[in-house]
DNA sequence: AACTATTTATAATG
DNA sequence: TCATTATAAATAGTT
């Protein structure tokens, strides 16, 4: 249907065949719609250009999921169910896992242990008691660090006391030839060793209280 | 393209709508090969007649899925993807429950508590010798049924003694006129209060073992 | 993008 | 349902 008959094969001329693609695209659409209306039909029609441009045509009273979902019923052919079962199979891996768990939790925390027999109650004892030990060892090292934050805090208390009473006494001696108490306080931490500065030591520790 | 033009509109005739409905599924299966051929294009193509019967084309240098999947790429229209998105939505879930839950069972097993500080350490320590605490009884209880078990044996065992020495006296007295010892053992079961036979008592018990 | 000669699709008919 | 055919529609090549 043409000035003349072609051979039906790919058209070698580029803007030709780019021509003739959309010509023939808007009569494949066309027909699409025709089919539709005369005959009740439904149509998925989508189409791709080797541009990658798409054009697609879906009888308005349908959807394509509901197409996709009849050819799948109809043809037998797996979709997306491929996908699907993956998942659903990862749900069920997952699942499976966490049952395990859970009653292994459940276990450790003396819970439905009636099904369990002697050798299990006895592993579950010992792990109970490794991980006693590993968190009385564990508070026991912050135990530690408490103490020796203390020890450093009353150390640096007795650093600060000693100080202020030689700073105290020298303003005693000073207050009769100076104007007063204010410009002493001012002076204070300039004059002071920096390590005996008041700020929070070991900043992280109360964090974890 | 006809003897007569026709409106698009759907054809009341029922029968020539299903002859118009083969002519024209077959003028655009037709088509859709051309333009496949023709331009380099990919087509995928399903029509479902009003009577359910479907066809269907899809060019041979793709596949459906693959159609879709760019499909859905290129018109961010959604397709199966809402089952997918509540599936993987439910793995998310699951994987999240399951993550709290092994570090739940790290912690209780003493692993990775360097991030808990000390009310988590108190926390865990009294869960640990809630659990140790049941495990322990439960294994008194299993002890327990041990020993009374043992005890039941233990006189049943007694029983048996004494009435097989019976037996056996009755025997030695009966030997120089009866036929015999086996004739006695073949009784002795018969001759026993069903309480005292050989049997398993609490059967399931070695199953725990 | 429009035109048109020609092919192709198909509505009506047998 | 099938084949035929007159005609409408589509489109290849052209401008």
């Amino acid at each position: 249907m043409g000035r003349g008959k072609i051979e039906i094969k790919r058209i070698e001329n580029s803007s030709n065949r780019q021509v003739t693609y959309s010509k023939r695209k808007n009569g494949i659409l066309k027909k699409a719609k025709e089919i539709t209306v005369l005959c009740d039909a439904q149509v998925s029609l989508i189409i791709f250009a080797a541009s990658g441009k798409m054009h697609d045509y879906i009888s308005p009273s349908t959807t394509l999921i509901d197409i996709l979902e009849r050819y799948h019923k109809t043809s037998g052919k797996r979709l997306w169910d491929a996908k699907h079962e993956n998942l659903n199979s990862e749900i069920e891996r997952i699942k499976k896992e966490n049952d395990g768990m859970q009653i292994e939790l459940r276990h450790l925390k003396g819970e439905d242990i009636n099904s369990l027999n002697y050798k299990e109650l006895m592993g579950l004892e010992e792990a109970l008691e490794n991980g006693l030990q590993s968190i009385r060892e564990k508070q026991m090292e912050v135990y530690r660090m408490f103490r020796r934050n203390d020890k450093i805090l009353e150390e640096e208390n007795r650093e600060l006391n000693f100080i202020l009473q030689q700073r105290v006494a020298v303003m005693e001696g000073a207050r009769e030839m100076d104007d007063g108490f204010d410009q002493g306080v001012r002076d204070f931490n300039s004059q002071m060793p920096f390590a005996f500065r008041v700020q929070p030591i070991q900043p992280n520790l109360q964090e974890r209280m």
